[in-house]
DNA sequence: GTGTGATCATCT
DNA sequence: AGATGATCACAC
């Protein structure tokens, strides 16, 4: 939180000088440059495995980013969801649950090129009872449907805070599952996602208690 | 293909 | 304009 508190109010290409990255013109094909500087920047230990940014805190890293009004603009992803039967049957066991059980929320500020973005006070936030009766709610509702083969019947209307949306290279990418009468069928890859009104309201709250 | 990091682009 | 569906880059 030192750490993540000394960079609040700068900018994103101060920061990239100081660690020696090249901050790129536009995100379109650097999406998660925002998040792979500030891991580099806080000490996460960068890597592919799924496992927390902070992996002997337990907490995991977000980058959050708000517009000019300070509004969060996107939903934010949270992990894939396995269509070959290894998903958990419960939400203590599920690992929406383990990766949002603690995370750091660095909120970045501007809708304008990369560089000039500015780092936000950074959040520390585990869910509150409230917050995870919600969460568990739709992971047990959006789960079942899932578990029961109802690829169908999903998309990215259902759930309050949590969504299941598509998360692949391409739409073409499929990968065989089970459907509802248990014969083989073709299903795109999805992730759970937190919508941007949850986001917005639970960094309100934290901002608000924490000033 | 799956995982990490997300935002883009289009539709309503 | 906000939400949904699609996509980009990289490691393995």
């Amino acid at each position: 939180m030192f750490r993540t508190t000394a960079l609040a109010g700068r900018r994103l290409d101060e920061l990239a000088a100081a660690i020696g990255a090249t901050v790129p013109r536009d995100l379109k094909r650097d999406k998660g440059w925002i998040g792979t500087l500030l891991e580099a920047a806080l000490g996460a230990s960068a890597s592919s495995r799924p496992v927390p940014d902070f992996e002997a805190l337990g907490i995991e890293l977000k980058t959050l980013p708000l517009g000019a009004d300070g509004r969060v603009r996107e939903s934010t992803f949270v992990t894939s969801a396995p269509l070959d039967g290894s998903m958990a049957h419960t939400w203590e066991a599920s690992r929406v649950r383990e990766k949002l059980a603690a995370v750091l929320w660095v909120p970045i500020v501007g809708d304008g090129p990369p560089g000039e973005r500015l780092i936000g006070q950074g959040v520390l936030w585990r869910p509150d009872p409230d917050e995870e009766a919600v969460l568990r709610a739709d992971w047990e509702e959006l789960s079942a449907m899932l578990a029961l083969g109802e690829h169908g019947e999903v998309d990215a209307r259902r759930g309050v805070a949590l969504q299941l949306r598509p998360k692949a290279a391409t739409s073409s990418s499929l990968t065989w599952t089970l459907g509802e009468e248990g014969d083989w069928v073709q299903a795109g890859p999805v992730g759970f996602y937190l919508r941007a009104t949850f986001t917005r309201a639970l960094l309100e709250r934290r901002l608000r208690l924490a000033t």
